[in-house]
DNA sequence: TATTAACGGATAATAATTATCTATAATTAA
DNA sequence: TTAATTATAGATAATTATTATCCGTTAATA
């Protein structure tokens, strides 16, 4: 069923995550665990008081440095990918770490990583037109998700 | 020939970013009108920091507020748009108010815009595999341009 | 040239993130 | 199992970019 595959995918990225810290001989701590394990259940894109706000459920003297700094070392270490959104709003995904494209809707918020076979021509005419040599992209799109489309329709 | 073509498009630009002031009956003060034109010349995408020490040589009372004011009310015009980049930098793009890609050395900071027709086909896809209805996107490519990649070898 | 509301400049306020500084706790070795 | 050591957590100060506020000044119009 879905919500089995979900969580053999959430417990994979968990995992994953896990052994990223050991093998940097980064120490396992209540803390970081917990801060793993919001990104790796979280379907959405949580932001850092999202997770902050969970943390806190289950270690009630959670500082929020202590989100930012692990965040940020799971960020260095590839294993969660930052989004900086044109609003100044930032948001985390532990799911896919690597760039991607999103859709998100400016009126309900939520974010979509949709499949896009022809991204791959776009980056090849990036590169013939321009010589660059691509090594990162941040692929954006932005409107009104069907929901919200027919809620004001 | 090239300078000739360049200098006509920055008129043309400053012109219409001047109109639209005008138009909405906002004043034409000295202090906007040397905005527009490190808009209009500017053939980079300038921060707000840069702006101002533009507009410091012409007006060395000008306050960072007054760049930020303005910067705002050409925003809402949509005479310029706001690049707000990953790692928190803003730019400002007075040419081409309207989306569109960028590809960004990661090196020298030099942002270039592509002509790139696959992106067309790309949104499609969005739509069609998401239902979203696409107002605006964000596009843009990270990597080494060719003169960082020689520079290195 | 006088009138008046909008604007500019200075600076305070805000907000998000990062740095700093001990006390504490995770790891390792004895 | 305990002790030693070092990284980490938590609290809070500092930082930075941007926005808000306040009042004197100035652009637009008659």
């Amino acid at each position: 069923m879905k919500k089995r595959a979900d969580t053999a995918i959430t417990d994979q990225r968990y995992h994953q995550m896990l052994v990223k810290l050991k093998e940097h001989e980064f120490r396992l701590t209540p803390q970081r665990l917990a801060v793993l394990k919001v990104l790796a259940v979280s379907d959405g894109h949580p932001t850092v008081e999202r997770i902050y706000e969970t943390v806190r459920v289950e270690f009630p003297t959670t500082s929020i440095a202590t989100i930012y700094k692990t965040v940020n070392l799971l960020k260095q270490l590839n294993e969660v990918l930052e989004l900086g959104f044109p609003d100044g709003s930032n948001r985390y995904d532990g799911h896919k770490p690597y760039p991607h494209p999103h859709v998100i809707c400016t009126k309900c918020h939520k974010v979509i990583d949709p499949n896009l076979g022809s991204l791959k021509d776009l980056t090849k005419e990036v590169i013939k037109e321009t010589g660059f040599q691509i090594l990162n992209h941040r692929v954006d799109f932005f409107g009104t998700c069907r929901d919200c489309q027919s809620r004001d329709a």
